[in-house]
DNA sequence: ACAGATATTTGGAACGTTCCAATTCTGTCA
DNA sequence: TGACAGAATTGGAACGTTCCAAATATCTGT
């Protein structure tokens, strides 16, 4: 109703005070005599008075904008979601906002919203970059003194943070963990190839099967889209093998789940009959029948990690380029077959075992 | 490196032309000559401008400020995260961006971050208000003129647009769908009672049992947690009644996978010895084995309804509130005993999204 | 070549805040 | 009482844009 709006004018005429000293109180100065901050206060309030931060930043620096952008690749994905809600959690208990976007792998549509972001003056950028990103991308924001921080995937010859899980340990491990169950022929299944990320969980793979003592063999590395549908695809490339495996790490969560699905529309039973092991552990994967064993990546953790190195160049003013690799840990569960004999579930296939367990 | 910030005035200074020229350039009139406009433009390409919308905003309407709000309950909730895409995908096409945050159902949350997106000026919200939210906790918002669209749970009271999903339809449909095929026990299983979603949900299986002649009787009616442990716990109920149902309508899709697994843990076949049918279609629902006859929601529908029935406010200049209940759709699957009789099928999705990370 | 259009361009004056330098108000001490 | 230090307050002048009214340039037809 109140058509115009209630401006640090409005507050200092009726508190009887200068717009100058509003703004003290606004910013929480201790210059001004407490009486008056209260009384503007309580005017404030009764006049529902609503700070314009917009007209603040064209002042300050945009450093004090409070807003980072946050940019990721398919928010739809659980491991995407819980990242960003690590980032709003530290973000948000900072007094900051976040943008958030996603781009679809879209680099297009990448470069569309952090120009956008831009404009809308962030305080710094939390990215990560879609597929075939170029490292200059990034150039003219950290040019213009907006930090940047890299998630997920490295951008390798860009000159700013970077915070990663260590994919190669990860996958090692897993490898290993099957190893020792006593599965000789071990696939890798899903992903696309021409990722850092892929490369990365691939190495890892490789190592992991040589520290075994085992062979690698090509064949047993089965790239498909990394989602559910495509990790159906792969296990079925990987079943029609002339000596098929008997276990496989997958890209990651969500290819296992496809995994798992694939298995079963073929009357196998995951975990009994093949052993599947996923990357990321996503909120799913501890209730999903079987539960799934999987490299535990902690997304919201990165998340909150980023957001906090990022906030710390903000307040620092300068971007110190830094690069971080987080820890994983596997985290055994059902699916592999070597899990807490636990949830026995009764009226399963009594399929003959092949050589795990 | 360059200190200072490029302005429309350098660009006017390097281009021989005047600040407002530029100014008229950047919005694209027609009254600026065409050689003029691309000279200017090539001036803001060479000198890397950025414009500066925090400036614009201050000389406009805050509901040129193209930022919209959205606040939703838990991200890391699939059906959310899609809702958000949805929103995304809209608004981001029509130039704008998305201020996303999420409340984690705390209501104080939901404040700040509601007041901290006014600060920032947000020409619009959409939210999924949280549990126990005050219908006039958005009064000061429509009042000074912000239009509001409430998604997925309705705020009685409160005279902002809402849009939610037909439940009472939607629960119907499923209803006669598995009487069509012979059933004459039908329970609904799983839900919070106190929820209004879960009232509609109720009656729309109330309406179906009665539309299909068949009687209503309360001990069928067994709610639980709206999680797949409740639906485990939700069957077992179900079973152990006197005239045991033949089949069920689940609150939503988690209490029916919940439900199959309590039905397999008995040696019963969902499916073939008992009929089950979810509510929301989530993504799992079509990979499943058996794949899940469920009432398709479409949040990303939602989303992008919401978004469209926000920005046309926005354009408007006026929030006239609307109510739109969205169409849903059973989608008939292998649960439910109708499907295809083969169920010896890879599980192949036509959905062939690009989840990596 | 001139009036009257029409097409382009252009200086300010906002917008709501912060910041700086300057001012007024308190005491306090000699 | 006057001078002085500190505490508290206060008028502008920015910030980078848009908008308005007004000025100038470019065409018309005669």
């Amino acid at each position: 109703m109140t058509k115009a709006r209630v401006t640090v004018i409005d507050i200092a005429k009726a508190a009887g005070v200068s717009k100058s000293t509003v703004s003290l109180v606004l910013q929480g100065s201790s210059l001004v005599n407490e009486g008056t901050r209260s009384k503007v206060n309580a005017v404030m309030r009764e006049l529902g008075y609503v700070y314009n931060r917009g007209a603040a930043n064209l002042r300050q620096a945009s450093a004090k904008s409070r807003i980072v952008g946050v940019v990721v690749n398919d928010l739809t994905n659980g491991f995407f979601a819980e990242l960003a809600v690590g980032v709003d959690m530290v973000v948000q208990s900072a007094g900051f906002v976040q943008f958030l976007s996603n781009t679809g792998e879209s680099i297009d549509r990448q470069r569309e919203v952090v120009a956008s972001m831009r404009e809308h003056g962030i305080s710094g950028l939390i990215v990560s970059p879609a597929r075939a990103t170029d490292a200059a991308d990034f150039k003219p924001l950290v040019a213009a003194g907006i930090p940047v921080v890299v998630v997920v995937r490295s951008l390798p010859g860009a000159k700013v943070s970077s915070i990663v899980s260590d994919n190669r340990a990860g996958m090692m491990s897993a490898v290993k963990h099957l190893a020792g169950l006593g599965h000789k022929r071990i696939a890798f299944l899903g992903g696309f190839p021409d990722t850092a990320v892929f490369d990365d969980r691939l190495a890892g793979y490789r190592s992991g099967v040589e520290a075994a003592g085992l062979d690698y063999h090509e064949e047993l590395v089965i790239s498909s889209a990394p989602s559910r549908a495509g990790g159906v695809e792969a296990i079925g490339k990987a079943i029609a093998l002339g000596r098929r495996p008997t276990a496989a790490v997958c890209f990651n969560d969500a290819v296992a789940f496809g995994v798992c699905d694939g298995l079963r529309a073929r009357r196998l039973e995951p975990g009994a009959d093949f052993a599947v092991v996923g990357f990321d552990d996503v909120i799913e994967a501890q209730t999903a029948v079987p539960a799934l064993t999987t490299v535990s990546v902690d997304p919201q953790g990165i998340g909150r990690r980023g957001a906090q190195m990022l906030l710390k160049q903000i307040n620092a003013g300068k971007a110190e380029a830094e690069t971080v690799t987080t820890a994983v840990r596997l985290v055994v569960r059902e699916s592999c077959g070597a899990g807490k004999t636990a949830p026995a579930r009764a009226g399963k296939s009594a399929k003959s075992k092949q050589d795990a367990e």
